[in-house]
DNA sequence: ACCTGAACACCGTTCAAGT
DNA sequence: ACCTGAACACCGTTCAAGT
């Protein structure tokens, strides 16, 4: 069962690479088959049809992503009691500027494009979000009070920002000092 | 030349029912032909690859949401010096329940995901975007301060909420209000 | 200028057949 | 349990040929 599991990890990697290189479109079985170097069928036999393969792939990619974030925070965050703010302003530049690296960015885009018409993928990816708020809204709350509300700001806005951001009248420096005004005042609303 | 223009309508036309009906999946030059009586190689001539129909429907498209739009505000809009006020909860509810026709949210979603491989499409998306921001803009700035930041703060808040709003600890309502109390709070900040 | 039909190289899925 | 090859019905694009 070493190898089932070598050769299904093996299809899901080089999944990810060729949506990476190619695109949604140019996301193939029989691309993924050649990369692996097994026929279209055996592919067949261990992802029973594309929908399944998408949804395996997508899993494995947000739990990557999970792993990152996580890896962030620790970074960020220290004994000094300043470093709330500090952590703050750098989460904010990292959503909004998505600076996280570009690949995830480019992935990211694609299974949401693939989610539209795929409703087994749509679910997998309501479910990955409903986790990231949730380990973020916990994340927050040792910080900062209303944190459902900065993490119901912040994931929607970012997400958007990567799809119309560069054609709003504010730049990014201008909306990440917004961002932080706002955030850092909520509790008198 | 009124043929002309009546067969490229025509084609647009059913290019659209066709989104709605079967999404960015079931769209194919066939169908579309098909639906318009004429054959595969005609529409090709009118549109020579579906690069060039979908920018073409793009247009049409954003063309049509614009004007119900400006109907919208109009509407909310009167002599009453507090309905400015009336007008921003009423956006704000729109924008975020995209009560907005789901007709026109299924075929934005649509464009969306076209628009990751098409940079032609892409680039139009950016410019209807564009547009769209500054009609917002100078629509704010008639009745609350700081426009843009309203505007760079809201429209990619709505679009990112159509993708993962449903995933979010705070419900609807609660989103509306804070967004309210968020906007109406701004020149403090 | 407008329209056609045939051919091209792809695609995901199915399935009987092998080990 | 794992893997294969052939066939299926699609797809967008091209192009020589008609009016």
């Amino acid at each position: 069962m070493a190898k089932r599991d070598d050769r299904a990890r093996k299809i899901i990697e080089e999944t990810v690479l060729l949506l990476k290189e190619e695109g949604s479109e140019g996301l193939t079985l029989r691309k993924v088959a050649g990369r692996c170097g097994i026929t279209l069928s055996n592919l067949q036999y261990y992802y029973p049809g594309k929908t399944a393969l998408l949804q395996a792939t997508a899993d494995h990619f947000f739990l990557t992503c999970e792993e990152q974030i996580r890896a962030e925070r620790t970074a960020a965050l220290n004994d000094d009691p300043a470093s709330s703010h500090v952590f703050l302003k750098r989460l904010l530049t990292v959503l909004i500027t998505c600076e996280q690296d570009e690949f995830y960015n480019t992935v990211f885009r694609e299974l949401w494009a693939l989610a539209i018409r795929d409703s087994a993928l749509a679910s997998a990816m309501r479910t990955y979000y409903r986790r990231y708020a949730a380990w973020m809204t916990d994340m927050m709350a040792e910080l900062f009070p209303k944190a459902e509300a900065i993490v119901s700001l912040l994931i929607p806005y970012a997400e958007g920002y990567a799809l119309v951001g560069e054609s709003m009248p504010l730049d990014r420096e201008e909306i990440v000092s917004l961002w932080y005004r706002l955030i850092t005042a909520l509790p008198d609303g």
